[in-house]
DNA sequence: TTGTAGGCGTTATCAG
DNA sequence: CTGATAACGCCTACAA
């Protein structure tokens, strides 16, 4: 038998209103009468029936968060950061993962309506437009990492161009012309981007396009390892592998070794993401910095702040910036660096 | 405006309460109304309120997880094991991560109290004994990878000491009698257990225990990166070093070749978990293979007979078996395995 | 096969 | 400061 406000009350001797005032700190009470309802209700071990509550409160303290389908450390991060803000907020989180093609995100978007005040999507692979549709109106939402910004909702991305960009030109600094680079899926934004940065790069430094340089890959680590076979198979061989991100890179570094080509001596390599492990890579593995857990954070204060204004404001489009983070594995860190 | 049930039963008229009938094919309605019902609803793009719902049928369609405060991989793939399994059962996933002490735990457990019809409980460092206490009575949990089992709880467990020794008596096997280990928090179970198999698997070849061997680390990379000073230094110095887990075996043998220890001709390596990465680490790191996400799926699996029954069940301890994973890290396998 | 009506546990709006 | 009481949206006997 569960124990409700109407036992507190009259446990108490005042009435349901009352108790409820104390829970919610609406309306006065007397001093005293909160002080026995509080006890009385610790003693009957009380708990507030959220379903009765939001069903009137139209409220539900809970924000969904909609992940790609995608591994590793990337994933965990942000969702690290995400989770430390709702909890803070007295928020719960409720996450759907896995999601690949946009039927799936569909679903998964429609199976959350009414069990949250706002979501968090997370999904580079589509556009905003495809999910508004999808969505109830007026729900808050953040959309992290997506294309199609500047669709009426709030959006947080990573400087993808500019990250990318910033490794292409270090690369060429340290003088290297064949810069090759393992690409994502055409359709991820986050993927076209950092390509579209490293060839404005290039471009910029007068380095003709080659197409056999531009391999794909699928942010795996073994298209990563993949990519390798054929990027050695060009002549001249490239000197520089920038991958689409660190699990590639990470795979491509194994491929490298296998096939006797030495990190950095023949080869220099460099990823993007800079998760945890890059530094602990043989050799330390060269990085763009992304701040994965803050953009988590970031991604959720705004939810809140959208939230407390009933979702009445300008949707607005900010973008996270990376640093670059040079180990040894494009020859430019010394391997003091590599635990820096 | 929302719309409600009463609008649809307007709309097509007919009473709400074949309206519901119809969404939860309850009770008989003719095929004609219900195909009415149908489209007037999809028309009017009509949810059902769940706070509504739950109110009266006391069910959340929700489970909810509580994770460690862990980094990498691990967590991820767990998650996507549990959640797979729950989308395909319309269950919803309610997650809380990032709990340390057992107050956090606890206070994360009561957060979710009316909020979930189960919990999947991950929390390597805690007993079961003290979960009880913060838990409504009678709400169906399975444990994974805790301690205290035979608590009355379901519970999941890896098997740690099995994998562990497997290990240790393989390296054993390679000629090896100096092996330390990295392990993980003492209050870690997980940790204790693969403590313990080492200890057996050395015990039982006759090799007398060195507590110098055995170093302590926290399951993060700088952790092993960090325990190998400590073990170049002892001498005679050990040939085999056996981590807790990967991702301390990963810092180690970053630090063993920044030391121009070579790996595995003057020290061999191994870990435990077999992470994704852990193929294409260099050399390719040996270790003892986990399901990680088989590991989720199977919690949820346990946790919705749990509730098909009503908790009314004898609790069920299960471990799930590991294996093998020979790469080149220990010498052991042939580059080519590096993939396998 | 369908409709009526009571109630799930809270909050919110009024009076007192 | 406190107490009735009407919603909130839905399910479910019980009747028809």
């Amino acid at each position: 038998m569960k124990v409700t406000i109407k036992d507190v009350a009259r446990m108490a001797g005042v009435s349901v209103a009352t108790v409820s005032r104390v829970f919610n700190d609406s309306g006065p009470v007397n001093e005293e009468t909160r002080r026995r309802i509080r006890e009385v209700a610790s003693e009957l071990r009380y708990v507030p029936n959220d379903a009765a509550r939001s069903l009137i409160t139209r409220r539900t303290s809970t924000f969904g968060v909609l992940l790609p389908d995608m591994y590793g450390e990337f994933f965990s991060e942000v969702i690290r950061g995400i989770d430390h803000m709702v909890q803070q907020n007295d928020y719960h989180l409720l996450v759907s993962s896995s999601h690949n093609d946009r039927s799936e995100i569909e679903a998964a978007l429609r199976a959350m309506r009414g069990r949250v005040d706002g979501m968090i999507v997370m999904s580079p692979d589509i556009d905003a437009q495809a999910l508004g549709a999808n969505l109830p109106e007026g729900l808050p939402v953040v959309l992290l990492n997506c294309a199609g910004a500047g669709a009426g909702f709030d959006s947080l991305n990573i400087d993808n161009y500019g990250g990318a960009y910033a490794m292409a030109e270090h690369l060429i600094g340290r003088g290297h012309r064949r810069i090759a680079m393992i690409t994502g899926e055409e359709r991820n934004h986050d993927a076209r981007e950092r390509l579209r940065g490293y060839r404005a790069a290039l471009a910029q430094a007068g380095i003709a396009r080659d197409e056999r340089w531009e391999v794909p890959g699928d942010f795996t680590e073994f298209s990563g390892y993949d990519a390798v076979a054929r990027l050695l198979a060009v002549t001249p061989r490239p000197t520089a592998i920038f991958a689409g991100n660190d699990s590639m890179a990470i795979g491509a570094l194994s491929a490298l070794r296998e096939a006797g080509v030495r990190v950095p001596e023949d080869m220099a390599v460099a990823g993007f993401d800079d998760i945890p492990i890059a530094r602990y890579m043989s050799p330390p593995l060269s990085s763009v910095h992304v701040a994965i857990d803050e953009l988590g954070a970031l991604a959720t204060e705004t939810l809140l702040q959208a939230v407390a204004r009933k979702g009445q404001h300008e949707p607005r489009q900010r973008t996270l910036p990376t640093t670059l983070v040079v180990r040894s594995s494009c020859g430019g860190g010394g391997g003091s660096r590599a635990l820096m």
